[in-house]
DNA sequence: ATTGACTCCTGATGGC
DNA sequence: TGCCATCAGGAGTCAA
């Protein structure tokens, strides 16, 4: 699925569609999803968006009143159709703009969600105890390095908790923990300032260069033109269990840690 | 408070 | 071709 850089993408993508379009209607055609979609998201119908924002991995439509909450869950993607043809197999809503367009919502596995949220969007529940946006000024080394303390959890998990930092899932942890030399199960408690330093960069460079390059489609991410992310070529360790660490040459070892595939090299990281 | 395991679901893949 | 097991990019929830 979609992680940081996915949801940007798909954020980047649909923004110039909806942005000021007026909502016609919202039809939803298979409510089973995460949580079944409440009956409320048809309030949307009639409305103006009046901004799109992302915050995780969540995307957020705000609307006259109250707004929309979209997650892509491990498969989900969103499209625009600007003539929309027939749905699909696992195409759950569609979100139709006066204009004609509309917006499609795919989800195989149905662990993506789509809420209606009244009021304002960020005070919601699923959103207010979130951590910080690890592209913003307030994901820093000295914030890591303070939450982390007496914490024995592994680094990975540490990472991947979004209560602790928002958007980093599985491809990128592996990813930013081999830039930075951190072996995936250290306890989180036991790495220095000047190791979350790097740690904090490469996370910040993974993601930056993700996002550059599209995201990175494993299986099968999608972005709102229905296209492909190319990140997968840039891939340093994830998927490469058994090939050659491009830093030492040595083998890169698989291993699940928190019931999650973890890719790592264990001469580069300590 | 922290942690680790479990759960939701479909689809792709590989072994026999 | 079929059957079965295993594995997937997330993250809320529960029990200890």
């Amino acid at each position: 699925m979609p992680e940081l850089p996915e949801v940007e993408t798909t954020l980047r993508g649909i923004e110039p569609h909806l942005l000021h379009q007026r909502i016609a209607t919202v039809t939803v055609r298979e409510p089973r999803l995460r949580w079944p979609v409440p009956a409320e998201v048809s309030r949307a119908g009639g409305q103006q968006c009046l901004g799109l924002a992302r915050r995780g991995k969540y995307l957020l439509l705000k609307l006259e009143k109250g707004g929309l909450l979209i997650h892509l869950g491990m498969s989900g993607s969103l499209r625009v159709l600007e003539q929309p043809e027939s749905p699909q197999k696992h195409d759950h809503f569609d979100i139709e703009l006066k204009n004609g367009a509309c917006l499609r919502f795919n989800d195989p596995r149905r662990f993506g969600a789509f809420l209606w949220v009244e009021g304002d969007m960020e005070s919601h529940e699923l959103l207010r105890d979130l951590g910080p946006e690890p592209l913003s000024a307030d994901f820093t080394a000295q914030y890591l390095y303070q939450r982390s303390r007496n914490r024995r959890v592994a680094i990975k998990n540490f990472i991947m908790n979004g209560h602790v930092v928002v958007g980093v899932g599985n491809i990128y942890a592996s990813e930013s923990l081999f830039m930075a030399g951190i072996h995936p199960q250290r306890a989180a408690g036991r790495i220095s300032l000047q190791r979350y330093a790097g740690l904090v960069a490469a996370i910040r460079d993974v993601l930056g260069r993700a996002i550059r390059q599209g995201g990175t489609t494993l299986r099968d991410y999608v972005n709102s033109k229905g296209a492909p992310g190319y990140f997968a070529q840039e891939l340093l360790v994830y998927e490469r269990a058994g090939k050659s660490c491009f830093q030492c040459g040595g083998p890169v070892r698989q291993k699940v840690i928190g019931q999650r595939s973890s890719y790592y090299c264990p001469a580069c990281q300590k």
